[in-house]
DNA sequence: AGCCGGGATGACACCGTTGTCGCCGAATGC
DNA sequence: GCATTCGGCGACAACGGTGTCATCCCGGCT
């Protein structure tokens, strides 16, 4: 085996640039520029030695500095800005936009917000300062006004999930006010009355149109909204579970349970096991997740399509970073789908 | 509400540069370039201009221009390469990364490899024209040696999951080998003599390990191999189902089961509910998972510490970065922890 | 033979920042 | 009172590429 040498016997080599190249190639720094970027009228006899000095010194182009210059003004590179790239619809999202890019040439800037909308500010400011052509967000600031000013600079900004203020960008996410007036008519045709809705922050979009649907469902069907608690503010699984098992152990608690987001159904799912009730209350999730179908009963969700999100997204984004796209900014919104899987089906108790 | 300008109205405004602050405080671009960087030598009078001037135009510096000149040539960027972001462990352990990378400063971008040597190679030479300062490699290529080049410049390179091959980088894992033993061990002193391996491709470094792990503890038991087929080859949940479900179905099948990675686990588990012998064989996976308790029976794991292996991984390719460990690269094993729920206890059925 | 067009090529400015260095003026030392 | 320091500041080169343009050369046409 070949002697290694060590992770740290840095500076070592000092880094071939183009003025090397030409010199070894016997040619002006011009012309291995042209050789690089194919451009015409360079002699296929001189370009084959530029090649060659390209490949005896290992060179490899600096992107800072060609960007740097070049006329368009691109740097091939993109943000996402999640809440955090282990939840599992942020990592799909993540990955169909990240194929998309990569097929483009383009390399992504991956940054977890933990739904704190200081660092969704700070990270706009960072990728601006790195000059990203594009950013593809999950927003979570009250307002996205503050992408404005990068935005008159060319910036291009589409939003992911959820809907943007005081921006106007193109929009890609779930219907979720019509997935949820689904999920809960769903419920309500097993012949619940009762029907719990927890609910993640309500200053973001996608809980609001989830509780509007939720009504819009309750008052198709002539229900009282009063009857139904809503339990609004989880944040993660944890105090969803909390928050579960306390609206079980109330007074009159719900015979079916609506879970706003996919973190809220963990921790909701684990509250009814611990309870015992999983197999006694209804339980529709939003959003699809593993194992939701070896679960005991089998989880039935609203589906959302996150790769189709990010790759339409992704579309959305590159169409507007190469001005091939200049019509207004337009909300798309991706179809979910319902899967019964048991939980859903579960009827009230007999009166 | 304020009208909004829509995504598609570029060029816009010329951004701010350092000139146009210069020339609006009435100072010269050093001055400016020294009140950024809070050199001395700057009238506080002075400062406070240029900083009015700064906001006024609302001035970001240009990361590339900057990080072009600076003399120590850093980026503030790092690549991390991994199997995909959508599988949990890896999107853990880019968590972990990204958090690391974000106290320093330093920007993360992810690359899926999707398990190809190719776009290994290929993801290194777009990073390496990008100047990153540094690699987190999730290795899969038989040889890592095409990054000695771009070591010898400076890169800085640390490996996490498996072992690299072909140069000498800090490596961070968990131990697989001690690992598989545990896990095989707990299955055998339950009574188990037939145990089935089920693996990854046996190129890499995590599936050779666990192997031996296994052989391991049936040589310390006193069993014969023969009796314990391996299955080696599984990529994705999908052909561990199969596999696993052809094994279950063969002539004296196992006992018990191992299952070498996470996504191996998720198929096995589905193949065995649908044989109906999740209460029958015992199974123990490894990595931890979503939901591994709630399942019926709850499956017993190895569960592997993903956060700290991220976490782990990122201080040593800071301190490569950053210059501050000369020490000749080191493997750095990560324990992991068997956590019974009930799947890896089962008996074998009485003889 | 002289003119012209265009392919091949390199000199040089430029992108937006930082590093080097020199200049100026005020404070300090003797 | 004069040399000496030093704080404050800007001119200019440099980073590693690309864009612009002038130049050279050669073949084809009058």
């Amino acid at each position: 085996m070949t002697p290694l040498s060590p992770n740290a016997s840095e500076p070592g080599v000092r880094r071939a640039t183009i003025t090397d190249v030409a010199r070894l190639a016997g040619v002006g720094i011009k012309t291995v520029s042209r050789v690089l970027n194919d451009e015409p009228n360079v002699a296929s006899a001189t370009a084959e030695r530029v090649r060659q000095a390209m490949a005896q010194l290992r060179w490899e182009p600096d992107l800072r500095a060609r960007n740097l210059r070049r006329s368009d003004g691109r740097t091939h590179t993109i943000g996402l800005l999640v809440g955090s790239v282990t939840n599992p619809f942020a990592a799909q999202v993540n990955r169909a936009i990240e194929d998309a890019a990569a097929v483009r040439g383009s390399a992504v800037l991956t940054v977890s917000l933990d739904e704190d909308p200081e660092r969704e500010i700070a990270a706009v400011a960072a990728l601006t300062r790195r000059r990203v052509d594009g950013i593809a967000l999950m927003p979570i600031a009250p307002s996205q006004a503050h992408l404005q000013a990068a935005m008159d600079h060319g910036l291009a900004v589409v939003c992911v999930d959820r809907e943007p203020r005081g921006i106007a960008v193109d929009a890609v996410r779930s219907d979720s006010r019509t997935a949820a007036t689904v999920a809960t008519r769903h419920l309500l045709r097993r012949g619940h009355r009762r029907v719990g809705l927890l609910l993640d922050r309500e200053d973001l979009w996608t809980a609001q149109q989830r509780r509007l649907g939720f009504l819009d469902a309750l008052h198709a069907a002539g229900i009282d909204p009063t009857d139904c608690p809503i339990l609004p503010g989880l944040r993660d699984a944890e105090s969803s579970s909390m928050a579960a098992a306390r609206l079980m152990r109330s007074d009159a608690p719900p015979t079916a349970l609506f879970c706003g987001k996919n973190l809220i159904t963990f921790g909701t799912v684990r509250a009814l096991q611990h309870l015992g009730l999983q197999h006694r209350v209804a339980l529709v999730g939003f959003d699809d997740f593993e194992f939701a179908d070896l679960l005991d009963p089998g989880v039935t969700v609203v589906a959302q399509r996150p790769s189709q999100i990010g790759r339409l997204a992704a579309e959305r984004l590159f169409a507007r970073i190469e001005r091939s796209d200049s019509r207004a900014p337009e909300a798309i919104d991706v179809p979910t789908d319902l899967i019964e899987r048991g939980s859903g089906e579960i009827p009230p108790p007999a009166p």
